[in-house]
DNA sequence: AGACTACCTGCAGAAACGTGCAACATCGCG
DNA sequence: CGCGATGTTGCACGTTTCTGCAGGTAGTCT
């Protein structure tokens, strides 16, 4: 295999998965982590990838629609991701969200955790299939390939057999006024769709999303149990609470 | 051999395999690695090629990607996977099996293919998202960790409503008198779901498969359109065609 | 806080590279 | 036919590039 050859490799990689591990491709091409880390450095250097901490992820829009915007802070949004996470108790049934806070919020759950996961998103099946006692429900429907989602009719119609305790919502806008927004009214569509098959429904806002304001309203405020953020010390969380808001994760220090 | 007759064959060569090692060709050509290497430095200088360490790879970057995923695929799946892609008809209706071979098929669509997939696997799905034409309807239900598809009685039934031209079925065994098998009961009997709902199913069988019994029957071979396999002058192939299957791909010329 | 993994740097062997040179064939011109 | 010019090929040499390993550092998980 030539060395340019094994760039172009990982690039498709990075393209079709949205992510690599140094560790397995070293495995799967036989040769050592160095010489994948040192390709890696380069693609970053060019532009091409961003390092992140086992691998790299894709960096440029063209090349990666949907996997760019995967892992884009991948450590910013950890935090909410962690906080999410424990929402989720043990012999619970949660609707998990498509997006890459939700798709965090997966990889967040621990190891033996046994629980029930719905959710419409693909990704989000593929996040969960090494977990052994999570059982994993996908809900069907046409894809939408924008955000790698089911929607639509079918899809709507599907999670109507579903009652769960908490749902995790990933939204693009988090705004004291104009509430919960996205950028799809079909996804905003299905959002609520399965908002209303769970108990309490949880929005998840990384710090970039609070404040911000899309196309289509998901819910309104007082339609959800809380907000889970790693915002702090910032105005939007302080006007949130003020009107009420139960707002989560490190937030709720501030 | 002409050294401009040697050019061609260089272009010929970075076209067919998207790649050029060097020291291969020096040694098929039976002549010294110094005048490979001058004639790839001409021919980069012409720009009909680019120069890189070991060797050299198509100017054009979208033919040497191509190659490289097609590198990735095992050789033997890549020549099923290759004639299945043909199976479906642009604007047809399609239902993929999971399973990394059909995977592969998904992989060899044509860019600009456009056409419907249904599928109950979600690694299927993140392998289509790239093809802007493909319109993806994914079955949901109860997700058989396994072999990440979804399966059960949700999935049977979202099945119902498809109605597709060709069912591509992948299968761990394929045997002459044990007809099609796989290694779970769950799946099989999905797979005889999705294989009533099209107009013509055919079971891809990359060489490893022909001859080998799994536990559980999938389908009878009197209920199958074909066969797609690369296998040739095998004994399998022999007597599955003395039986009247219509064996396709590679062993259809034997 | 400790274990663990991933990371970067420097180093050494191996492979590939470019350059200059000599050997050989081919061709044109007298 | 003789002779030089031109071009191609292989070899030798020094240089660059790639790769894996060792050692020390930084980041992550428990």
């Amino acid at each position: 295999m030539l060395a340019a050859e094994r760039r172009d490799l990982l690039l498709a990689r990075l393209r079709s998965d949205g992510k690599l591990v140094a560790k397995d491709l070293a495995a799967e091409l036989g040769l050592s982590e160095d010489s994948i880390r040192r390709d890696l450095r380069e693609l970053a250097a060019a532009g091409l990838c961003e390092r992140v901490y086992g691998g790299a992820v894709p960096a440029s829009p063209a090349l990666a629609d949907y996997a760019t915007r995967r892992d884009v802070e991948p450590t910013s949004k950890r935090g909410v991701a962690k906080h999410a996470a424990r929402l989720i108790r043990p012999g619970s049934i949660a609707i998990l969200d498509g997006g890459t806070t939700t798709l965090a919020v997966a990889r967040a759950l621990p190891r033996d955790l046994e629980c029930t996961v719905v959710t419409h998103s693909p990704t989000i099946v593929s996040a969960l299939l090494d977990r052994p006692r999570v059982e994993i429900i996908l809900i069907g429907g046409r894809v939408f390939k924008h955000s790698a989602v089911t929607c639509g009719a079918a899809a709507v119609e599907a999670a109507r057999g579903i009652s769960a305790e908490v749902f995790l919502l990933g939204v693009t806008g988090v705004h004291p006024i104009h509430g919960l927004t996205t950028g799809d009214a079909e996804e905003a569509a299905m959002k609520r769709a399965l908002a209303r098959r769970a108990a309490d429904t949880y929005a998840l806002a990384s710090v970039e999303k609070l404040g911000a304001v899309s196309r289509f309203e998901v819910l309104p405020l007082s339609d959800i149990a809380g907000i889970v953020t790693d915002g702090h010390d910032n105005d939007v969380v302080n006007e949130l609470s003020a009107r009420g808001v139960n707002m989560l994760g490190r937030a709720a220090r501030a």
